[in-house]
RNA sequence: GGCCCCAUAGGAUAACGGCUAGUCCAUCGGAUUCUCAGUCCGAAGGUCGGGGUUCGAUUCCCCGUGGGGCUGCCA
């Protein structure tokens, strides 16, 4: 049986190099039958924080990425927390284990300088703790090679002679991340750990502790980094990296993953639903290359999953993160039926790309006191026959039904036909009129789903503000 | 410094050792008898450098260069 683990330090908020990570073991572990563990790695109680462990479960429910035993749901191979596990004595015993097997010692620490070691006894140093002195648990390096073979890099080896002895349980009591992840994978079963790049050079280090204790080998795979636009490690610098900043900005859980997995992953159909993926994924079509995270690829393709996908979900999910993320605005959708509002996205949704953006689009079609664009403002003044262009379309819209786009049409362009007007521009005051803003959906679209008592309502609106507009800037 | 990983257009990828190095994003140009941030069409742009092996190298080997990782009582 496959099991995999996905295991995240609660020191900072999920990042998409962690999502892509534990998308590939949820992937791996989905396909195979196995299951996927979520562990919490915080031994650094320095850094770690519970509430960064909350939001990074969130990130990972947001992404759909579901664990089989973790945390928060259990399992037979629990606890879940390192913390916990630590005080239930499994790293201290572990440690001493070595220690019988005289393959880790006591380090007594210098009083003035903690780097040096003064003392290296398999008996604990009681004297010498009592005067305060630092006393961690060293595992001893010896000589010789270690060599294992990495799913994605092939053979690797390294000459046990780089390293130094190594600290595995600190003076604090709690246990090294190089020795934690092993006691882990080992007593959690763990068939595979799958990784970022960044721990290759330490899984030497835990190869020589499974050794020691006669322990068989997981496999590894060690996948590439995300960098940013200079090949930096992406950080801030280059923009958002965690998933909460793309869920804030508006992206789909569904498209975030997705380009996640397109990058450094070839397929032949690039868009598409990672969960539909499951069958087709396999570790060797990881690309060995670490990989440059492109901002525009992802909104594009953020464009097309929200184009592509039923509209009464993407109601749901824009509900959803208006309240989440935009409550000044979510009162837009209120006295509006679901339906009006759904049509509003049917049209708005073919210009946008994140939902960030298509709240500006929808928002003029749920506000009737929209706003005007400067834009719009100019161009309304610098046209001078502006308000009787508003003035005919209104008498026109009044004596007549609109049904269909064909008569909104013909409608709109006798409009610019009667006043000798080019339709560019007729359409353009009647745009702004409409809906405050220069850049919309399809004007006929946009009447047909405002519908004629709004479409009226609107052209009196704007043919009343207009007009201070002209005052304000006559001669 | 030491050890390790990586290298095809600006970014992501494709090409049993063999056609003119293919595709997606971005860029540029055009179209969409209404806007464009949507859609369609088109263009430009690449095998990091140097040595080998070979009839033939993007592909295999060596060196260099560049980028990244590790080198913590961080993970």
């Amino acid at each position: 049986m496959v099991r995999v683990r996905f295991a995240p330090s609660p020191t900072g908020y999920l990042h998409v190099g962690g999502a892509r990570t534990a998308l590939f073991n949820w992937l791996f572990a989905r396909k195979m039958n196995g299951k996927f563990i979520l562990r919490i790695e915080d031994t650094d109680l320095e850094r770690s924080s519970e509430e960064f462990e909350f939001l990074i479960l969130d990130s990972l429910r947001w992404c759909g990425l579901d664990w089989d035993e973790g945390p928060d749901i259990g399992g037979d191979h629990g606890p879940y927390r390192q913390s916990e596990r630590n005080k239930l004595g499994i790293y201290q015993n572990y440690a001493k284990k070595l220690i019988d097997l005289k393959k880790a010692y006591y380090a007594v620490h210098d009083l003035e300088n903690p780097k040096e070691v003064i003392l290296k006894t398999f008996e604990w140093p009681e004297n010498y703790f009592k005067k305060g002195h630092d006393v961690t648990i060293k595992f001893k390096v010896e000589e010789g090679e270690t060599s294992f073979n990495d799913l994605l890099k092939g053979k690797m080896k390294f000459s046990n002679d780089i390293f130094d002895d190594l600290v595995i349980i600190k003076s604090n009591g709690f246990p090294t991340y190089n020795f934690a992840v092993v006691v882990d994978d080992y007593l959690m079963k763990i068939t595979h750990v799958i990784r970022g790049e960044d721990h290759l050079s330490n899984t030497p280090k835990q190869i020589m502790i499974y050794q020691a204790f006669g322990w068989e080998l997981p496999e590894f795979m060690h996948i590439p980094l995300i960098l940013g636009r200079d090949r930096s490690p992406l950080s801030k610098r280059h923009g958002g990296t965690s998933i909460n900043y793309f869920r804030e900005q508006g992206y789909l859980s569904k498209a975030l993953m997705n380009y996640l997995a397109i990058l450094g992953w070839s397929v032949e159909e690039e868009i598409f639903d990672y969960k539909d993926k499951i069958e087709n994924f396999s570790l060797n079509s990881i690309s060995n290359k670490s990989v440059i995270f492109d901002y525009q690829k992802l909104e594009w393709l953020n464009g097309k999953h929200l184009r592509k996908m039923e509209i009464e979900d993407l109601f749901g999910i824009f509900h959803n993160w208006l309240l989440n993320f935009r409550k000044d605005d979510a009162f837009i959708l209120e006295n509006h039926n679901k339906d009006y509002i759904m049509k509003v996205m049917e049209i708005c949704r073919e210009k946008v790309n994140t939902l960030v953006q298509l709240l500006e689009m929808v928002k003029p079609f749920l506000i009737d006191e929209y706003e005007y664009s400067e834009e719009y403002i100019k161009s309304f003044i610098s046209e001078t026959r502006s308000l009787e262009i508003l003035k005919k379309a209104l008498d026109d819209f009044k004596d007549k039904e609109f049904k269909n786009i064909e008569d909104i049409r013909t409608l709109l362009e006798n409009v610019a036909k009667e006043l000798e007007i080019k339709k560019r521009v007729v359409f353009q005051i009647i745009r702004g009129a409409l809906l405050g803003k220069l850049i919309t959906p399809g004007l006929f679209e946009s009447i047909k789903v405002l519908g004629k008592n709004r479409t009226i309502q609107r052209l009196k609106r704007t043919i009343e503000i207009g007009g201070s507009w002209l005052k304000n800037v006559s001669p």
